[in-house]
DNA sequence: GTATCGTTACGACATCGTGTCGGACCATCG
DNA sequence: CGATGGTCCGACACGATGTCGTAACGATAC
């Protein structure tokens, strides 16, 4: 399964759950929404539902209060999301994006030791 | 101006744009559409009048139809996108992501071959 | 001049994804 | 049993997108 865009809420939540290892559908709201003076809990259960479906958070059913876990790592959704860009805009290759980057950013002298080091293991 | 992210069909129209130095909006159509059965000129030019207020398109007036240009070439697209994912999922910081990739090893011999020689450039 | 034809500009609309809320439902605790 | 807290989900507003229709425009033909 291809791994699916997230928009800008689904993000936020999705990192609050790549920092800790599990919450509580209270806590993510406590954390996105800090002056609750409405009813967001609505809000958290639908972004939570959604993300769901989309296979990014798994729910633990076991306990009285359900606990969510990322079920993507950060990395992988990088990753998954960087080969969607190189599909969309580069035909697939990816060589070109990283000689933008390197071409472009400043990459210091100790990333460009470890890409090499990198590189070497894959040669 | 950050490099904004392009939609489908606006993305379709680019790269006809970046294939062929300039063209006509009819050109456009005919290569969009195909099978125009109905009159799909409209849509052309709403996409390419979006696309130029968003600066991807410059619009050559001189002539009596008006011909059009990318004014944004795929390379910087492609630079742009990556860099407002980087900063989206991994805080501004771009070399976790080429790590990920040579990590995952879809990167064939040929292409790490030409990084390499890149990196040894930078050094 | 006017008629005609292709082009351009743009208002309008349907659709979709997203973020939001409210309220129904359910469980536990007293 | 009620009350409290958590979960599910229908509904809505809003913005972006893709589409079309049509009015305005400009060049050429008559």
């Amino acid at each position: 399964m291809a791994i699916v865009s997230l928009a800008n809420a689904e993000l936020s939540l999705m990192e609050l759950l790549w920092l800790n290892a599990s919450m509580t559908a209270r806590q993510l709201r406590e954390e996105l929404y800090p002056d609750s003076s409405k009813a967001q809990h609505g809000t958290v259960q639908r972004l939570l539902q959604r993300l769901e479906e989309k296979g990014f958070v798994a729910r633990e059913r076991s306990l009285a209060v359900n606990l969510f876990r990322a079920a993507v790592s950060r990395e992988d959704y990088a990753a998954g999301r960087l080969e969607a860009l190189a599909d969309k805009v580069m035909g697939g290759s990816l060589t070109p994006l990283i000689t933008l980057l390197l071409e472009k950013k400043n990459i210091s002298r100790f990333e460009i030791d470890r890409l090499r080091k990198i590189l070497e293991a894959e040669a």
